[in-house]
DNA sequence: ATGCCACACGTTATAGCATAACGCAATTGA
DNA sequence: TCAATTGCGTTATGCTATAACGTGTGGCAT
């Protein structure tokens, strides 16, 4: 069954999914001072937990969090590795799958005996729309 | 021809060369001030010219730096899609290549007709010596 | 030689990202 | 009831990165 989000948990969760590309925490933050917020760690303890839960992401290359693309699966059933195209121009990210490369990606750790737990796959570049060639 | 590194490069490059694993900034700063390092900026200056060079990479998932494990190619040429295999009990960075997944990476771009600067492929988990089950 | 430009360097200050440590309140379950 | 757990709020602090200023030097065209 779906996770049962407190109410600092939605309330950044809401934040993610209404905005147009990834926020980093403290801009999180400042969407939610009217609604209580005061302090960096009531946001980053919502995404500790929102991470957790599988519902959001979080963008090593720019210190920020979008919302899963797959709002669906409340449940922690992973769909493999995910690779995230980040636009340089108007920052907006897209969501990818591709089974074949976390067949690889395993195979080169496993050439390494390397147990992988975790796999962090970003591309930047520029979206259809801003490669107005 | 070798890049003709400044003083304050060669140092940085050093540093990273002769540590274990990877450095932030910071560490970087604090393992130089014998030799005249006062601030950050001296630092960040030099990793940045040193990235341009190729002569090291920055991990994101770290935010530290280590050297590049091809000391011979100090010509900006590439190897393809560098991954990076990072052990979270040792600290150990392994660099790893592959072309199969250059290729499916840009595959996987191409359908979002999404246009490739740079690719970061950073795995998490714990190498051959640490996953002593 | 003069003037200009590019570049590395140094310094101070500040911005942006993340967590430590404390205490309180509500919930749960033995 | 009494722990144990969990979420919450606050203050303080630490780590990461850059802005903005000025200095000195080397190359190079005029």
């Amino acid at each position: 069954m779906a996770q049962q989000l407190t109410k600092n948990q939605t309330l950044v969760l809401d934040a993610l999914t209404h905005a147009e590309g990834p926020l980093s925490a403290y801009t999180i933050l400042d969407k939610l001072r009217d609604h209580g917020f005061r302090a960096p760690l009531q946001v980053y303890r919502a995404l500790d937990k929102l991470l957790e839960f599988g519902m959001i992401h979080r963008l090593e290359s720019l210190n920020s969090f979008v919302a899963c693309a797959h709002p669906d699966h409340h449940h922690h059933h992973d769909h493999g590795v995910t690779a995230f195209a980040i636009c340089e121009d108007c920052g907006q990210v897209t969501e990818m799958h591709d089974a074949g490369i976390e067949e690889r990606l395993s195979a080169l750790a496993g050439r390494e005996h390397f147990k992988t737990e975790k796999t962090t796959i970003e591309i930047r570049g520029h979206c259809q729309n801003c490669t107005c060639a």
